[in-house]
DNA sequence: TTGATTTGGTTCAACGTTAAACTATATTTG
DNA sequence: CAAATATAGTTTAACGTTGAACCAAATCAA
């Protein structure tokens, strides 16, 4: 125990360091993957290439933005340039107009695992620093933290996603 | 125990889950904050305003952009915002006529203080949720984490920050 | 069936960030 | 002291993101 034991009264204090935290890693290990990306990827872009990579198969657009949990404008953008590089195609679902089908492509996933390859140095670096246990450890709760913000997301109205 | 001991062969999966979820809780956090800000407040800004109302006195716009790991040009941003709206005055240190010198004015700790009622209650949502405690519990390790990628950032080099 | 609503996707402006080039002032060194 | 270098801050272009407005296709309801 710290000193109170429940909804510490002013627990706020460490929530907002928590959350603060997590802002300035997700800054700095932004920073670091992107120094690592090969010429021209993007972080964006990977995590669509890695998507399909791990999951294959095709997506809609909005159902890509839902995954990584960035607005339907911002996916738009990130698909534009892939399928510009050829990394992934777009064609127009004929079952239903209003949607596309997004698939990655041989090229694409070529330079996913490309990507990936770059990324084990550094992130071999991370895990012998920082106890590749502990991180483990740590996930679960992440987990627990991310789902929560995602539906409280959800739970409000919201279309534009 | 996981399954083996030490710098596990492929734990770079969860450390780059754990990057990943850290990324989205940024994200998602972040814009959560965003929605509960005063009217024209940024994090950026508020972060600064913070700052200063909790440590007081005065700094260079150098010291806050590595205080919050932005490079200066954001720093500049941020600060010529502040001061537009006479929340920090700016002052060129005539000890040194290269820095200049930022300080709080009242008006600035005046919103400084809303914006942290305004926060009151998202945060105690989070707390009730999440568990202040395991909040609490998380925090060392994410320091340590932020802390690595401090010192390997600082480590390169570097001068424009 | 027609009209209203919902859903999928795009576009645009505003913003914050990075990275690099640049200016100005200090400091070091030969 | 003068020249070289380092440090502080600004500027600019490029990019990704949000949020809102918008269009088109599908679904629902009267």
């Amino acid at each position: 125990m710290t000193s109170k034991t429940a909804p510490n009264p002013d627990s706020a204090e460490a929530i907002f360091m928590f959350f603060n935290e997590i802002g300035i890693i997700g800054q700095l290990s932004g920073t670091m993957f992107r120094r690592a990306l090969p010429e021209g990827m993007t972080m964006a872009q990977f995590s669509v290439l890695n998507h399909f990579s791990r999951l294959g198969g095709e997506r809609t657009p909005a159902r890509l933005a839902a995954a990584f949990q960035v607005t339907k404008g911002a996916m738009t953008n990130t698909l534009q340039r892939l399928e510009a590089k050829g990394y992934v195609t777009i064609e127009i679902d004929k079952a239903d107009r209003r949607r596309k089908l997004v698939r990655a492509t041989e090229k694409g996933l070529g330079v996913c695992t490309e990507t990936i390859t770059a990324f084990a140095g550094p992130l071999r670096e991370f895990g012998k620093a920082l106890g590749g246990e502990d991180i483990e450890a740590a996930l679960p709760f992440l987990q627990k933290v991310r789902k929560f913000l995602d539906e409280a997301r959800n739970s409000e109205d919201f279309t534009n996603r």
